[in-house]
Formats: C-alpha cells, structure tokens, sequence
DNA sequence: ACTCGATTCAAACGCGCGCTTGAAACAGGA
DNA sequence: TCCTGTTTCAAGCGCGCGTTTGAATCGAGT
C-alpha cells in the first residue's frame, strides 16, 4: 500500500479495495453468486477486471469478503436495542420486534447488505456459519430472553426457542416471500396494514396474547368489540 | 424409442419429454435456474442436448415447464383438506397447519418439487403468478376462512389476512431458513420440539391462544385467563 | 534523476455455456 | 421396396465467463 498509509483515515471508502467490495455486495445481492460477474462488478467500481484478482484472490474470496463486509457494516448501523433494566418486558419485545422489522423492511428501501445476507439464509455458502454466530445468535438470544421474562417461568428454555423462532419466522415471511405476499393480499391492505410499524404491533399484540400477557386478539372472545379498521397502534408498548 | 405413439399410454414416464422434465425440476431445484446446465439435464436425462431446443425450444421455457409440472405434480400428491360441516375450527386450523408443515418438511424428506417452488417464492420469475393463483391463493383462503370462523366475527378481513400470513410465516421460516434454525437451536431440541407434528401443535396452540380460544401457552397467567376450549391435538401441548 | 516495489491496464487464454446443424436412424404407408 | 416425416445424434459455433499476463504507470526514498 504505497498511498494507503497517509490517506487511509482520510478518505478509505475511495480506495480501489473498498470500492470493489460496494460494488460487489450490490451485484451479488441482486443477482446472486452465480448471476453476478466479475466484470460487471468492475465495471461498477471503476477499476480493471485483474484488480479482483490482484486484492481477492479470484471471485470465490471477493464474495466472502463482501458478506463479511455487508455484515459489519449492518452491525455497525443497528445495533442491538438496550434498555433500562425499569423497562417491562412487554415493551422490549416491542422494540425488538420493531427493530426487526424496521432492518428487514425498512421505509427507506430495504439496502442491498440485507438482500446479500438473506441470500446466505436462504442458500448457505461458506460465509453463513459466521453470519449465525457474531450477528443472529446474539440477537436471537436477546429475543429469547424478552420472552422469558414475559412467560415467567412458565415455558421451559426450548419452548422459549421455539416461540423465539415464532416471532422471527412472522418477520422473516415478509422479507423472504414479500413478493407473494403482496400478491395475496391488496395493495392497499398492504400499504396499511403490514407496515414495519403496524406488523410489529401485530406480532407484538399476538405473542403477549399467545402468553396470556394481553387481551386476544380482537378483544374478549365473548362479546363483540367494535375496533376502527386500522389498529390504534400505540397501545401500552409503544412510545 | 420411436415407439411413441403406441405406447403413450402405457409408459408416458418413459417417453424423453417426460425425463427431460425430470431431470430438470431436479436441477433447477438443486442448482437454480443459472448454474444449473442444459447439458447436465440431459446427462441425467439420459439423452442428447439436442434434445431440449427440440421438445422445448430453448432452456428458460424448459424451465418454466418443469416448474408448472413440478407444481402440478404437487398439487396432485397433496390436495386441499376437506372436513365434514361439523369439524370444529381449532381441529381444522390443526389439520391446515400439520398439512402444510408436513407439505414443507415432510418426514420422507422434503422431494425437489418443494425445493423449486420456494426458489420461485424467493426470487419470482414468470412462472411465479400462476404458482400464486393456482395453488397458493386458494390455500390461503381456506386458512382465512378457518381463522374467521375461530375469530368468531371480531377481526376484520384484512386483519384475518395478517393472521393467517402470521401463521404461514411461523411454518414458512422452517423451510427457507432451516439451516440457519438448525445452527440457533440444539440438535436434540430440533429432533424433538421442531419435527412437523410438534409444529403443528405449537403454532396451533399459539393461534388459537392468541385469539382467546385456548388457554395461554404455558398455563394461565398471572392475572388474565379467557375461557379455555378443548385442544384438537392428540399430543399434549404444555409441559 | 534514478530505482524499485506497488498498482493499474489492455489484451487475451482456456473453458464451458446455450444453442445449432446436417446427417443418420427409425417407423409406418404406399 | 422406396418414400416421408419424426426423432436422435456427434460435432461444433459463437459467446461470455473467470482468470492470467506482461508491460505501463505511479510515487516515495535516495
């Protein structure tokens, strides 16, 4: 690295190395491993097709690296949730969820990091074992430990896992098969209805209720109780 | 074999379209629709590559072909439940849910017609839409139409949707993360709480508990407990 | 000014891909 | 038997892929 040294701090993202790995995370995320080509990529990053060969190796090293990369700078974007130890659990599973959601879905187009690393859920390759262990563990152990706060004792640690896996799969649909899910269901409904918000109030609502931790789901199952169409959202967990 | 018109009939497995077709589904389901080679197809099909841009043109209506045949194979294995007018609601959202865990994951191994038609639900191409219409649609309807019955009027349409995509998603997550489900939980927790049969009694029983139509996951709760009603599962659902 | 390692570049290599071709093999009707 | 339309086959075409190469270019040290 002749000019690294001195430039490094200051302007890192224009390095040819960096640049290659942006560039290769937005190809294989959109087309995938096999789909995506070297020289597109290049062509993307603005540098010469032997430069893959000449900082990664070949393409096989350059993916890796750029779901690693994808990874990191995701961690380093959303952070796990941390609350006040006041916080009632009800309103952690919330957030949690909402975080969820809002990583997965995100108002602001959902960025090309997820898409690359959904692809390594979907389709394990080489670089999915280390996605599990420093990114989802973690965070599905926080999910874990939120609902064994609300279960009370009540449900042993694998049923605590398996109700984890609940919650997560309820998110995980929309991202996955989000394209047939809105053929399923009306635009409209989905405008409204299966935002990241109003999802992680529903899944939120459903979960408590599943625990007995909150009404069921469309009040009381007596009597009737008329609700407006769109579900108040904020409702004891929400800010 | 030029013994085709004869013989259609008789062995139609037999005929070269037909283990084209074959051999297709198994690529693509194995491979995807880019790495997975003509010439392999026909390897395995037992005959000359010449033989695809004969029968099918080119390789991509091959493999819309073999996905619509996959589809159909599948439909024909694995019919819509039908329940008499007296089968109470619970017993059939159980029913619903084992059938389509049992449909994703099945015991005798989940066959590479499943492994096509996610590939399709993850990443849609044309094929997709007619998927959607004619098998998943009238599906999901079914589950909406159990869950009105169980809602007993106090959901809306729109929120029954979101329900039963709730439902869907917890199954859902089992076949298209399965392997990352596997590296979260243990080996003997995956063997015993997350087989098809416990599934289904767990997403039944968190349903039905979210809609107040079963008791709350783990035995009442502190301080709130609706009307319980008899489970339609065979195996017991707590401890 | 010169050296020398680090980096960039245009060009191309070898391979395997989807697809085509022209003829051979076959089966039934006259 | 020959003719005719259908099906199969070995061979190969053109292309774009991942990768390599050897020279050109750069920039700091002396």
């Amino acid at each position: 690295m002749a000019t690294a040294a001195s430039q490094e701090t200051l302007k890192p993202a224009e390095e040819p190395r960096e640049r290659i790995l942006l560039a290769a995370g937005r190809e294989f995320a959109e087309h995938g491993y096999e789909a995506a080509t070297v020289r597109d990529i290049c062509a993307a990053a603005g540098v010469n097709v032997a430069a893959v060969n000449y900082y990664f190796g070949d393409k096989r090293r350059l993916y890796i690296e750029s779901v690693k990369h994808a990874h990191e700078e995701r961690v380093r974007q959303l952070p796990l949730p941390v609350w006040d130890a006041t916080e009632p659990p009800a309103r952690k599973l919330h957030d949690f969820v909402a975080n969820l959601l809002e990583r997965m879905l995100g108002l602001g187009q959902p960025p090309w990091q997820v898409r690359l690393m959904m692809r390594e859920v979907l389709q394990p390759t080489e670089a999915c074992r280390e996605l599990v262990e420093d990114y989802m563990r973690p965070h599905f152990a926080v999910l874990v430990a939120i609902l064994a706060e609300l279960a009370d004792c009540r449900l042993t640690q694998p049923e605590l896992r398996r109700l984890a896996m609940s919650v997560v799969g309820q998110c995980f649909v929309y991202r996955a098969a989000g394209e047939v899910v809105g053929m399923l269901v009306p635009r409209d409904e989905i405008a409204s209805l299966h935002t990241p918000a109003a999802l992680a109030d529903h899944v939120t609502r459903l979960t408590l209720a599943a625990l007995g931790a909150a009404a069921p789901l469309g009040g009381p199952a007596a009597g009737r109780q008329p609700e407006p169409a769109p579900l108040p959202s904020s409702e004891g967990f929400s800010a």
